[in-house]
DNA sequence: ATTCTAATGAGTCAATATGACACAATAGTA
DNA sequence: TACTATTGTGTCATATTGACTCATTAGAAT
């Protein structure tokens, strides 16, 4: 979806689809899930295509020396406005129906660019897929070139999606799902202060069901990962909570002794 | 490292090397990990190269028609002879240093054709890896077209390999580690039926760590996803033990109530 | 200032799971 | 018939989990 910024390559969307074979892999992509917390929902990144009018997940093409991790993190970049976030790899996508013939082809009819069957942006792409957690009110989207907008979107009211980018989504979470078991990768939609609760909202969006909020707190405290800070005034009518923050020497120290496992 | 054997492709090396091109997806392959269980050790399938003189892993390309997933099952089934095996993609490698500079020109020079650095093979390749659970016992190791030899090996004691293939089995044997915990596929290294001792092995060699024999069959057993049969006589000189097959009915059930999860 | 309300931190307790170990049973061998 | 190695099963102390209680407290209402 998105034009590649790699070093070297024009900026002009037309001279990218004429020459990016040349300056990208072929047949190749990224695209990322990009989860963010905000009012008790999880939300995902989304842009809207200029073209076809529908929406999809970010991504791009990767450059012919670059390496694979860096075009995720790039495309991160470019739609978020922030660096060193959370990205995780968790599924590559090769279907043979996965080929984007409605939007690309007016893209380049309307630019005057042969939209023959053979265009290298026609082919069958197959697609790796990262999803990214970050903190919500951080993010400043941005959309790419061949978008209007890049919005957030509540996970459980997303839109019709191009392509399989559903499935991409859903796998995406799936993998969160299993992740959050065994690493406490929660905090990242965090920021760097939150009070515990929170935290439980969101490993309950997350798994689908309501936790008890006294043994969860026992069980977070208990992984000893945690930094617990001086009150909140929230404003609220009731007894301010503790403020808590991620603790990353005693998070790698509680690894090794193995976090959460059976056997 | 193999010769894909996708429908109207030519069967000679020299074709497929020279228009190879037209029939794959450029800068994509696949490389399967390939595991059995065997005198109490983890092994792993390698090809030994007839041209580098080293080992690697039975990879292969994508035809430009072929989902993903089958261009992974369709090398496994011609490295090992069997189908409807237990094949699971775990990881894409996409680091720019992957290309095979001294096997494949070495190849292309034998052959007497362009040794150029712009011919297809030698190119950057970004591979999906696959490991696969296979009955040790079944399988008939088939070296491809560019091997001579396809072998077990103890992971504990491999040669060396070619490119990062060594990096891509650690990663292998984290994820399948990881797996196990949630999901008991052990089952699939052994025959349908089996004897509660060969299950622990597994589990030890994988997770690298001995278990106590009584806690182990408890729990398995705890899962109800277990027939118990008839007693085995194995010829030994002590008490002879239960077998147990897999029963995937009782498996699908268990998984919905959750296996072995926190929370 | 005093009372009220909603949410918090901490604690209890029964049920369940885990880890370490014990012991009788038994297939083949001596 | 006794011996040996290994198995199926049981026990028990300890740790973890799930469901619940209760005193505490920040701000709003009075």
């Amino acid at each position: 979806m998105a034009k590649g910024k790699t070093p070297a390559v024009s900026t002009s969307l037309k001279e990218f689809l004429r020459t990016g074979h040349r300056h990208f892999l072929r047949s190749l992509s990224v695209d990322n899930v990009i989860f963010g917390f905000h009012e008790n929902q999880l939300k995902v990144l989304l842009l809207h295509t200029t073209f076809g009018n529908q929406w999809g997940l970010p991504g791009g093409f990767v450059g012919i020396d670059e390496p694979l991790d860096k075009a995720a993190a790039r495309v991160l970049r470019d739609r978020t406005g922030l660096n060193d976030l959370y990205l995780q790899q968790f599924h590559t996508f090769g279907q043979t129906e996965r080929r984007d013939n409605k939007v690309l082809s007016k893209v380049l009819k309307d630019l005057n660019l042969n939209p023959g069957k053979d265009h290298w942006t026609l082919q069958r792409f197959v697609t790796v897929g990262y999803f990214a957690l970050v903190e919500y009110a951080k993010v400043n989207p941005q959309p790419d070139d061949l978008s209007t907008t890049c919005t957030w979107h509540d996970l459980d009211n997303l839109p019709t999606l191009l392509m399989d980018h559903g499935d991409i989504i859903n796998k995406a979470l799936e993998e969160l799902r299993i992740r959050l078991k065994y690493q406490p990768i929660g905090y990242n939609l965090l920021p760097r202060e939150f009070p515990m609760k929170d935290l439980q909202s969101i490993y309950e969006t997350v798994l689908g069901r309501k936790l008890d909020r006294a043994n969860f707190n026992r069980k977070m405290v208990g992984y000893d990962i945690l930094d617990k800070k001086k009150k909140l005034f929230t404003g609220g009518s009731h007894k301010a909570p503790y403020l808590y923050s991620f603790n990353k020497k005693k998070y790698f120290k509680a690894l090794e002794n193995g976090l959460g496992s059976d056997f």
